[in-house]
DNA sequence: CCTAAAGTTATCACTTATGATAACCTGAAT
DNA sequence: ATTCAGGTTATCATAAGTGATAACTTTAGG
């Protein structure tokens, strides 16, 4: 099992990557990471739309993070990208 | 920043936790982890609810698991809860 | 310049999530 | 047996996600 996070600090040794990277607030955590499973499997949006029976708008929309995709529709993303997801839950600075 | 895996791993020592969590798919571990979020932070899922202006009636929705919630639903959830949710992407056995 | 691949945006129809209200079920306590 | 808190289920209206098609922009190569 290879982490994606591993993948993706690679990738930020890529200055151009790295600075865009740092662009993106934590808003765009989710679409970061679509893009990025993407990229590691290699796949266009044209080729992933197909995987997944949709159409590459479809896809692009996703990965432009201004929209509320549900959990099942994101596990297919990932699924289709060769990734399988999880939700890790941390505890935030305000407590109860 | 306390993991939410590792209260969880302390919650099944309790041989009770553990087997009805073992008989609980995969397809179950989000909702698995809303209702942990929620009883870690010694809420009812009527107190949670009038923290998301909602009704706890949605909130039992969410947590039977057999939606597909959007992933800033997910995240409001959490943070009601004092968490805060990010996704984890690991590679799938099926490459490409 | 021209072309093609890759990605974006706009739009529509359809499906589904969410907000809201109410009734119901369950278990615990008295 | 009653009561009540906690959770569930049913249902409806509305908001929003998704499927689909088409036109557009951008970039890379020739």
């Amino acid at each position: 099992m290879i982490n994606l996070k591993a993948l993706k600090e690679q990738a930020l040794q890529n200055p151009e990557v790295k600075a865009e990277y740092d662009r993106l607030a934590p808003e765009f955590e989710l679409a970061n990471t679509l893009i990025t499973m993407r990229q590691q499997a290699g796949l266009t949006q044209d080729e992933l739309a197909k995987r997944l029976h949709t159409q590459k708008s479809n896809i692009s929309r996703l990965e432009r993070g201004d929209s509320n995709p549900g959990w099942k529709t994101l596990q297919r993303y990932a699924k289709a990208c060769g990734f399988e997801l999880s939700v890790q839950a941390q505890r935030h600075k305000t407590a109860v």
